[in-house]
DNA sequence: TTGACATACTCAACAAGTTGAATATAGCAT
DNA sequence: ATGCTATATTCAACTTGTTGAGTATGTCAA
């Protein structure tokens, strides 16, 4: 799985606690991993013990101490031979979908409740990309620096990902009002 | 997590052995939910002690025996309860991102390539979602009865999905090579 | 001053998904 | 005759991901 992975390339851009990688997933901006605080500190435990991270105890007054983890130059071995390797479309598990295959069982007005429901989360978080994207602004990527430019395909790829599910519930909720 | 609630959706269209679901599941055609062998066999047993299918051992000649599961209305009803019941999008776990978010670490060439491959992979099953959408052939979902209309949906679903993702790669193969 | 919220980390236990192998029968090609 | 593919099921061990609680400290508002 990508979870090492995953964190090693948010660290490549610099030292990062537990606690924040766990926000930086969470807000998620473009990023399409994951993971609870539980997987973030067990993994970053392992990553030390196998050297691709080091932490620096951080004090600080007032909270906790931190512990700072930076990636080392295994790590940025690891993941950059992991990226060389071929990587498999991720299985798709869509709860929806599967509810959508036995939706004649229900009311159709149940299902299309929830398409609504559905329609709008993807909404909103398709209005999030795009304001991240008019942020940068431009046309041609090759404006940026190659990290940032990085970035934007993964924000590009969000954009087009939760506009084909808004696509899709909208067509959905007007076959369905048809029945 | 909705393993159980998929084969039970998968047996509510007819009995089936559990072989028969892995072939169901891997051949895929708009299913949105797939298992490995051990995962569905697992399944059927807690199914069974929890009298949500019954099994009927099938003899056949020159093969090994096959148990044949069928729903039970206790399993309808399950089924019928758990497709009320409101569900969040799946949390997207994409390793492509990962690397694309990291690309800057190795050899545009890399990706460029690994982007093409992914590319190739969802035009193939566009295409094969896109065949299966001509074979019903029908501008309004309202002529075809109630379970295939519901099927038919989860194929549009399919069809936006790999095609969010040719998209995608295309631009990003261009962006990618301007580099 | 009590409670809510944010920072910061740890431990324990379970559920779900993955990997690999073992068992058994039959047909088909080399 | 030997190995390969297909049908059909079962067991064991492992890794991931989820859920819930527990330990600290400090700020801000009611």
């Amino acid at each position: 799985m990508a979870l090492p992975h995953t964190i090693l390339a948010a660290l490549n851009t610099g030292a990062q606690s537990g606690y924040d990688l766990l926000k930086g997933f969470s807000s998620g901006s473009g990023c399409f991993w994951q993971a609870t605080q539980q997987q973030i500190y067990r993994e970053l435990s392992k990553l030390e013990e196998q050297g691709l991270v080091v932490p620096e105890v951080v004090p600080q007054d007032g909270r906790p101490d931190k512990k700072l983890y930076s990636i080392t130059s295994e790590g940025q071995a690891l993941l950059r031979e992991w990226i060389a390797q071929p990587s498999k479309p991720t299985p798709i598990r869509e709860e929806l979908m599967v509810k959508v295959l036995a939706a004649h069982l229900v009311d159709p007005q149940i299902v299309i409740d929830e398409l609504q429901r559905r329609q709008q989360q993807h909404q909103e978080q398709l209005e999030a990309y795009q304001a991240l994207w008019e942020c940068v602004g431009c046309a041609n990527l090759s404006d940026l620096s190659m990290p940032l430019q990085c970035k934007c395909m993964t924000l590009r790829r969000g954009i087009r990902y939760e506009q084909s599910w808004v696509d899709w519930c909208e067509e959905s909720i007007v076959w369905l009002r048809a029945v």
